[in-house]
DNA sequence: CGGCGTCCTTAATACGTATCGATCGCTGGT
DNA sequence: ACCAGCGATCGATACGTATTAAGGACGCCG
């Protein structure tokens, strides 16, 4: 029952067919020079391998050609995003397809975390190297692994832009530059003039980037940058009713708020308002720069743009597999998000 | 940029340190002889790993110790099942789970379904043995696999019970023999003596032990068996509105349905009752043997059982580690499943 | 000063496969 | 008869690590 015999190699397939290991190789794996192996010897060696139940063995196979038709999937998230409610979960979707349609398995690095924090060089290993490339995920992100893996050229793809100094990273990224931008021409073509914007204080990439592209919204409509009041995340004690009213009462008519994790911000101003008996969109419009998940927080149809996430796994798959097979330099992609009307914006009249 | 650097081994170290591979393998992986190194030494080894950036190369760990720390999840389904609609995703969900917390990475076999029918031993290769061991899934089987599979003594476990003739295979499966009978006891209880019950043709392991479980709630309650009227799944065009009628004129009050791939039958059936006039659960009650997705198809809250998908999953987990690390004969496992009470069932007055 | 034990280090080997260069047998041409 | 040429196979080696048996340095005791 319970013999944990180990299982047969080319050596053996070989004595059985009375061959050298080298042949059933050439048979088996035939790679270019698998057909100039005469057609006895190879059936042959086939029925001595079938009888004995030989598989090749991956591990051995990749040891040899350092490839294994394996991608990685790691995540900085302390847990990983099999969820389906979960922001990543998507990307994860977008991973796993173009991972099987490339004809590749995937490895899933959930063991990584089981520790608390996550770190790519647990323990010194990097267990990372077993796949032939991976992607990685995830906001907790800790740059110095990131070096670490740049410098040993180990193949791999951060699913957003995240840039470390000194190094040159390969990442699939959404447009919030572009995006935000959009959603700001929108609004001054709308009329509105002054804008609030409920900022992460965290000064991340995705969030220089939605700033970035307010600024540049302003700008291509020649509004000067004074107009716009910026309430950054450790204010948000500060977004009350009263100082809600106040940014009424100074002209505003318009609000742009980044999403976060858990979408406190959307929920904090929906609050505000509903205290201080503003209305949205009649009152004040509301953009959200981003695709929050919001379900059961808030049932309405906010004005905001969604971010191509399964797309992005996929174009990071494809991006990772040609730093592998083409040893390219480092490649950044950018991918539009799709405005979505929405009815928390509206037109300020003449 | 490209340089696609070799990256250093413990011979590279040695070198620097001016010591032996083999010390260098005793500093890093330190087995239960780590110790016995002198402590200039091993400072030595470490600053050269540290200066060279050495990590420890996990395949050939492996190829060595046979251990890869991986699990591998296999389907015979046609698509992966990652998408959160799917039947099989909770199982997905379970699985990642209880692998993360054991510690161990996770391998998606997604190729092996690139083309078309999956096989496991596609091109004679058992692409499965990178892995541990394995978590199996899908209706679809190959049952010759599975055979080959037992024979070369790699552990596995099923997601469900399966049988094939003269192998003992591992499985966590849903009691549904016991589930079924439950429902039957409980419709007798409430007065119910003739019943329908609408079967799928294809005759596998879930369909049959529902069956058992209706003859065994039977038996238990003491109501002879051609109380029961069994219409399979190939004559679904036979379920009609006139069909309805004629089951209700002989005195049929309850149904028992199968659910299906795509709940066909249960829409089927609602069609005709509501084409019949005949309404649900006051002149007919129906019991769904199972735990259908329905999303947009029915918005009705049947009476059904649920199956401990996610449960299910992380015991398969459990179960192939205690087959790996225990080297134990096959184990077969049986989880509960729940009632929903719904409101599809009525009494029917004394 | 020899013998012995302790402590540290190393050489050698195995894991299973892929691949390159070498070898061997054979055919056909001159 | 000899050699070129070719097709088929094999021997040897490398991949990077873990492990074991053996070796060497050193000190301690008699």
């Amino acid at each position: 029952m319970a013999g944990q015999r180990r299982s047969p190699t080319q050596v053996d397939v070989a004595r059985r067919a009375g061959v050298s290991q080298a042949t059933v190789s050439l048979v088996v794996s035939g790679g270019a020079l698998g057909d100039q192996v005469a057609e006895s010897t190879r059936e042959a060696v086939l029925r001595a391998a079938e009888e004995l139940g030989y598989t090749v063995n991956a591990v051995a196979r990749s040891l040899k050609s350092g490839r294994n038709r394996m991608l990685g999937l790691y995540t900085f998230e302390p847990v990983f995003p099999v969820d389906q409610r979960d922001f990543y979960f998507p990307f994860l979707l977008g991973v796993e397809e173009a991972t099987a349609a490339y004809a590749y398995d995937l490895l899933l690095f959930s063991s990584a975390g089981a520790g608390g924090d996550r770190r790519i060089y647990a323990g010194g290993v990097n267990r990372l190297k077993v796949a032939d490339g991976c992607v990685l995920l995830g906001r907790h992100l800790h740059r110095d692994d990131l070096v670490e893996l740049a410098t040993e050229d180990f193949p791999f793809v951060f699913v957003g832009r995240r840039e470390v100094p000194g190094v040159e990273l390969s990442y699939v990224a959404a447009d919030y530059v572009g995006a935000t931008s959009d959603v700001v021409r929108r609004l001054i073509r709308l009329g509105h003039r002054r804008i609030a914007y409920l900022k992460v204080t965290d000064d991340r990439e995705w969030t220089h980037d939605r700033e970035v592209g307010l600024w540049q919204g302003l700008a291509e409509s020649g509004i000067p940058e004074d107009q716009v009041r910026v309430l950054a995340m450790t204010e948000w004690a500060a977004l009350t009713a009263v100082q809600l009213r106040e940014w009424l009462a100074a002209g505003t008519t318009a609000v742009l708020v980044e999403p976060t994790d858990d979408d406190s911000a959307i929920v904090a101003l929906e609050r505000a308002a509903a205290e201080a008996g503003v209305r949205i969109p009649d009152d004040l419009s509301v953009a959200v720069l981003g695709d929050p998940e919001l379900r059961e927080a808030s049932a309405r149809d906010w004005t905001r743009f969604t971010i191509p996430r399964e797309q992005m796994g996929r174009d990071a798959v494809r991006t990772l597999l040609e730093l592998i097979d083409d040893n390219t330099s480092p490649r950044q992609v950018y991918l539009d998000c799709t405005q979505v009307p929405g009815d928390s914006v509206a037109e300020i009249p003449g």
